[in-house]
DNA sequence: TTTGTTGTAACTTTTTAAATTACAACAGTA
DNA sequence: TACTGTTGTAATTTAAAAAGTTACAACAAA
């Protein structure tokens, strides 16, 4: 299995922010009109940017905007946000431990997994939403 | 969502053939043992490894042993044998194509996960059965 | 021919994501 | 104040995928 579609559903909303902010009132209904999917997703995904400090959302009124700079906003921060178990890889729960391989598994084989991992993320904290945005309409 | 403990299932078994290759006779149930999943799975995780050339089994009269040189098997050889969909992101399936932002998120921000998985894929081809054999037990 | 094993198909269980429904809380406006 | 459009969130349903399990034919050696 993989990651859900969370951070590019994600990425796609911040997307749609940068891009119209300003022109338009960019409420959930609007937002589910781009990416495709439910408006209740997007209020969900929004509620976790928010909580991450990505973007304000106005309550009532209605609107998102970003809150900060599209410079500093990068696929990791994203991913950190809306992904609930950022883990690549999953281990099998119970391998035997009366064996020396079934002993050694998670240790040996987690520790070069993780370091697996990192390089992911450090890839991901080099892109940022201002790179995608520049992307748009070329 | 993340991958599944394919590559971690996997890369046990194959740790299991290295350490008790020549000392024990390497059937499905003993596997399973060591794994603590079902026979079945390890079956069919032998099955794939088998197809993609990393071990021989012997059907029959049972037993499984590397085809390869530990140090001639790579976590990437593993997971790309083992995982269906090796592709790490999913993308949102259908993006409005009236919006300049839905139409442009698959081939920018695609381009950027691209880039994303094969920093993983060439760390998981950086290290070798023969890294993990060398951790056990010690 | 008997025994122990692999290869596979089919089915069930479990887990997770995403879609959906429903509604209270909120913030402006008439 | 009442009305309107929106967010926040809980609860439920639907759909998809992984892993576990059962069952059995094919196989190889003794």
């Amino acid at each position: 299995m993989r990651y859900s579609s969370r951070l590019t559903v994600a990425a796609h909303i911040l997307m749609c922010i940068g891009y119209f902010q300003g022109k338009e009132k960019l409420t959930s209904d609007f937002l589910a009109g781009s990416v495709n999917v439910n408006p209740v997703v997007v209020r969900n995904t929004l509620g976790k940017l928010k909580k991450a400090g990505i973007v304000r959302v106005e309550a009532g009124i209605g609107g998102a905007s970003l809150a900060r700079d599209p410079s500093d906003i990068t696929l990791l921060d994203i991913f950190s946000a809306v992904e609930t178990d950022t883990d690549l890889f999953h281990f099998h729960e119970n391998p035997n431990p009366q064996c020396p391989v079934g002993r050694s598994v998670h240790p040996v084989l987690g520790e070069q997994l993780a370091s697996v991992q990192s390089a992911m993320e450090s890839h991901l904290a080099s892109i940022s939403l201002n790179d995608l945005l520049r992307g748009i309409g070329k």
